[in-house]
DNA sequence: TATTGTGAAGCCTTTCACAGCA
DNA sequence: TGCTGTGAAAGGCTTCACAATA
C-alpha cells in the first residue's frame, strides 16, 4: 500500500493486536485471520488488514497471520522490541502502586528511578512492596539522575496542582515521553510527547452514559 | 439546534471543559469566551460552541459563557450533579491507591465497598492508610452487598486473568457500570457498560511516537 | 477455496465562515 | 461591536465489496 499518514486509533489499536497476540502465543495458536483476530478486539475485519497494511504485508491470502511473525512485526512497529527505561515522580498510594506494577517486566518497561518531594517519608512505603527496592530520590536530581540513567519516559504520580512543574522539569531534563497520571491534561513543547491517563474521565463518561442509556 | 446523536468524542470533551471550568471557577474567574476554554483544552473554538449545540444554548452573544452556570450545566449533562457509589474489586496495590484517592471525593464518587479474594491479607495495607478505613470484604459476598449498599460503578484492579471474571461478577449483581484498570479489554452484554483504562496502551503510543518522530 | 490487500463509498467529526443577536 | 450558534465544506476514518493470490 502506499505511504500515508498513519491514523492515531490505528497506532492504538496494534497496541490492542499486540495484547491479544500474545495471549494466542501462549496458548500456542499458531495462525489466526483478521476475522478472527477483530473478533477479540471488537473490531472490524477490514480494518485490521487496513491497519497492518499502512506498514506493509504481513498476511498470506487464503491462510491468514503466523501469530508469532505478527506479533514480532507489531512490536516492531510500535518500537516494542527494546527496553523503555522510565522514571516514576510522585511516590504516593498511585506512584509506589505503580513501582510495583508487575505488568511493566513482562513488556520491556522498566523504572530505573524514583522521585519524591519528600523522599524519606515514603521509603518505607517503597521497600515493603519491591523484592528490589529502587530508591527514591529528591525530585531535585532529576536532571542529573535522568541524564545518569538514560530515562526516555517520566510517569508523573502527583496531585494535579504539581503536574505541570513536574512536567516542566522533565522537559528541562530532556526527558522527552511524559506519561501523566494526574487528572489534568499538561502541555509540553515540540518534541516532546506527553500522554494523559485521564481515568477521571472514563468515570465521567460512565456517568453519562448510565444515566443517559 | 436540532436533535441528533451525540458524538463519544463530545462527551469526552465535557468532561475535559468540566474540569477546566473548575479551574476557573476556583480562581473567580466570571465570564468565559469559547475561544479561551478552547485555548485552555487544546481543542478549536467552534467544535467547544458545537459540543454545547448538542444540548442546548447556554451562552450570551458578544459576552460568552458564565463560569459557574456553564459548569453547573455541563455537570447535569454528564449526570455528575448526584452522587456516585462505587466498589473496588482487587485490593492490591493499585486497588489500595485507588481506595485513598482522594480527587474521587471532590467529584461526588465515593467508593463504599472493596472486595478481594483474600481480604484477611489486606486489611492492614487499607487500614493504614485510610483515616476511616472502608472494611475489605471477601468477593464471594459482592452480589448480595452490592444490592445492599447500591453500588452502581464496580472498578477492577486485579490482575489481568482475573478482570472478565470479576466483570462477570458485576454483571450478575446488577452493577451496570464497570472502570477496567486490568490491560485487558472485557467485554459485557447490553445494559452494561465497561470502559478499560489501558494505560500500557498508552505508554506503547509513547514509544512508538518518540521511535518514529 | 479461503482469506488477504485495497479502491471506492459511506459515514462521522472537525473546521470554516458568516448570519444572528445581546 | 464582539462572540455565539450553525449550515456547509473539508477532512479523516471505517466499512464495503471484490480483485488478487497462496
Amino acid at each position: 500500500m502506499k505511504y500515508s499518514k498513519i491514523p492515531e486509533a490505528t497506532i492504538r489499536r496494534l497496541s490492542r493486536y499486540s495484547r491479544c497476540l500474545e495471549e494466542m502465543d501462549e496458548k500456542r495458536e499458531e495462525v489466526v485471520s483478521s476475522a478472527q483476530l477483530a473478533t477479540k478486539c471488537s473490531v472490524n475485519a477490514a480494518q485490521v488488514r487496513k491497519d497492518f497494511a499502512y506498514f506493509g504485508e504481513f498476511g498470506i491470502r487464503g491462510v491468514g497471520y503466523y501469530v508469532k511473525d505478527l506479533l514480532q512485526d507489531i512490536k516492531r512497529i510500535l518500537g516494542l522490541n527494546r527496553e523503555w527505561r522510565m522514571a516514576v515522580i510522585g511516590v504516593g498510594n498511585l506512584g509506589s502502586a505503580l513501582l510495583s506494577y508487575k505488568d511493566f517486566l513482562k513488556q520491556n518497561y522498566k523504572i530505573v528511578a524514583a522521585f519524591d518531594i519528600n523522599p524519606l517519608m515514603v521509603i518505607g512505603r517503597v521497600s515493603e512492596k519491591l523484592g528490589k527496592p529502587v530508591e527514591v530520590l529528591h525530585v531535585s536530581r532529576l536532571k542529573d539522575v535522568a541524564k545518569e540513567r538514560k530515562i526516555e519516559i517520566g510517569i508523573i504520580a502527583t496531585p494535579p496542582s504539581q503536574a505541570q512543574s513536574v512536567a516542566d522539569l522533565l522537559v528541562e531534563a530532556e526527558v522527552r515521553g511524559i506519561l501523566n497520571f494526574a487528572p489534568t491534561q499538561i502541555k509540553v513543547p515540540k518534541g516532546y510527547v506527553a500522554k494523559d491517563v485521564l481515568f477521571t474521565n472514563a468515570l465521567d463518561n460512565l456517568a453519562y452514559l448510565l444515566t443517559n442509556y
